[in-house]
DNA sequence: TTGAAAGCGCTAACAT
DNA sequence: ATGTTAGCGCTTTCAA
């Protein structure tokens, strides 16, 4: 039912290997054969199986990408920035999302293995060391994780959260609270050690959801933390923790100051406007797939970039009340 | 470098087609034998290739998803069902973003095929006749539009934009602007249909891109329309319309009722929330993959289920300004 | 420029 | 229970 090279072959009077070059070298077949070929293939329907196709040459021309939740926008952005650039190399990306969960994101790398030429971790839930395994059966390049010998992308989120932190301190603030984010997260753990060099008085509150409703649940927390200012993980917590504020009466800035992290959209509508760390999703999209496309045919030195974060200040951040 | 499983036959002893049983058929080969090249496949780290695997069985254990826009919460959710869902069925879920070009959408139906064994079109952009030819090189699902003799899920907006339509005309409404989505969309094209039916004295707006910046850029547009109420093509579009509106000293509800389409959770907080259609995604996920799955190995008649959506009153919309 | 033949890693009859 | 053999759809030497 499922029209081969062989059937073309035959229709066409050539050999297989012609039909072949036809479609894999084009410029090594005459072209009065290669139009006739091609006539017929389409003719008949058929189209290279790229699967058989990757069995042979060990190229699938695809990419994976893993992330732990696709619906959150940092994520969406890195992957919309990481398709545009594959598709400038002629690579496909496919996306998989492990709902925070590290076994399915374990499963899932084994599923791409063979089927992609490499994965993009977006900021693993897995350990170092079965990163490091996994490594060895399918090309991998970490976001926002150090991994030994694996080429890295990282967000110097740590600066931001430092950038923050000075920004509250600055505008009188004296006792903070850092809503964290998942345990597995390297994100969250910069953040904290940012934290620990701080003159402000900062208290952990967490780990939570990376979601807007691990905001909202950690809204009592917070309240009775006896903080005027607030850190949140990522934006999506800020939200959901300004949401919950504004249930119970807390005016943000008035009462209370929160900064998110991401910059995503969600943050820049409504009010009040979210101040946050801008994370360069975009470049760090780019930037993973070129990084993944070089180790997969050049076996040099992994490489590790660091890009640079930055802190934009809007309306959900004012002076402490005193 | 990479060790098959004829690595694992060699080391251990036995025939290759043993070592294949003992990953594909455990109950045909002997506990001891069985033990024996785990241990020896363990030990040498062997993999199965599944590509190689698909290419003699015809099964990846795969599926392909395509979206015009990861970045929808519409689209995640429905991303969300479907994966576990298809986990549920001991596959695989990868997701692909056309960024609204039905170029892209081709090229990744393209590549998806062979690779997976069967694709998920959600809200496709590309023409019937396309994914019909499309339809003969792998299984397709289709969501949010009718394709002849193709298995499809459609949510019922149609009726969920007359509920819509009638609330705004209780409330007083007599002009109301719908401001309508991407041009390939089916579900444009059924909330046009619905409006036309409408008491009220309906002006179409668009086409616009179905984000917050398509709404953003349409509020001049609804401000000269005259109309008091607004069916937005989608909660996206209508956040970032209320927005705009709201940047413009236009308050919602007081000044003009809006409405959205798909009940995103963005929607339900900052204020005012918005009234919407409350689309089920997370059902159609899962059922487009179930029909997906059972077109797979049962060849019948393709089915078409609707589901159906519901009008959620919330706080955009009230008594139209006399 | 084209053909012949071997093989990618695996599974699936069919034998034994 | 295990081995033999053929082959999935394609690419790629090597010869002609």
């Amino acid at each position: 039912m499922t029209v081969t090279i062989r059937d073309v072959a035959r229709a066409s009077g050539v050999h297989v290997s012609t039909v072949s070059r036809t479609f894999s070298a084009p410029h090594l077949v005459n072209a009065e054969t290669r139009t006739r070929v091609l006539a017929v293939a389409d003719d008949l329907g058929y189209r290279p199986n790229r699967a058989a196709r990757a069995l042979t040459t060990g190229k699938t021309h695809n990419l994976g990408l893993i992330v732990a939740d696709i619906a959150n926008p940092f994520f969406s952005s890195l992957i919309k920035a990481a398709q545009a650039q594959a598709r400038l190399r002629d690579y496909h990306v496919f996306v998989a999302d492990t709902d925070e969960d590290p076994q399915v994101e374990e499963e899932l790398i084994q599923a791409f293995a063979k089927q992609v030429d490499g994965v993009l971790l977006c900021s693993p839930r897995l350990t170092n060391k079965t990163i490091e395994r996994l490594g060895e059966e399918v090309p991998l390049v970490v976001v926002n994780r150090r991994v030994k010998g694996m080429p890295t992308v990282l967000m110097d989120v740590g600066r931001g959260a430092g950038l923050a932190l000075e920004h509250l301190v600055a505008l009188g603030h004296r006792r903070i609270a850092l809503v964290t984010g998942p345990s597995g997260s390297w994100t969250s753990k910069e953040m904290q050690t940012a934290a620990a060099t701080s003159e402000a008085d900062v208290v952990f509150l967490g780990p939570n959801p990376p979601t807007a409703l691990g905001g909202l649940s950690a809204v009592t927390d917070v309240l009775a933390s006896g903080a005027t200012g607030v850190l949140a993980y990522n934006d999506l917590v800020a939200i959901g923790l300004m949401e919950g504020l504004a249930e119970r009466g807390t005016e943000v800035p008035r009462d209370l100051s929160v900064i998110g992290v991401d910059d995503i959209v969600t943050g820049r509508l409504g009010s009040p406007r979210l101040t946050t760390i801008a994370m360069p999703t975009a470049a760090a999209g780019r930037m993973a797939v070129d990084l993944l496309l070089h180790s997969v045919d050049a076996e040099g030195a992994p490489g590790v970039t660091t890009l640079e974060t930055s802190l934009v200040v809007r309306e959900s951040t004012g002076e402490a009340r005193r």
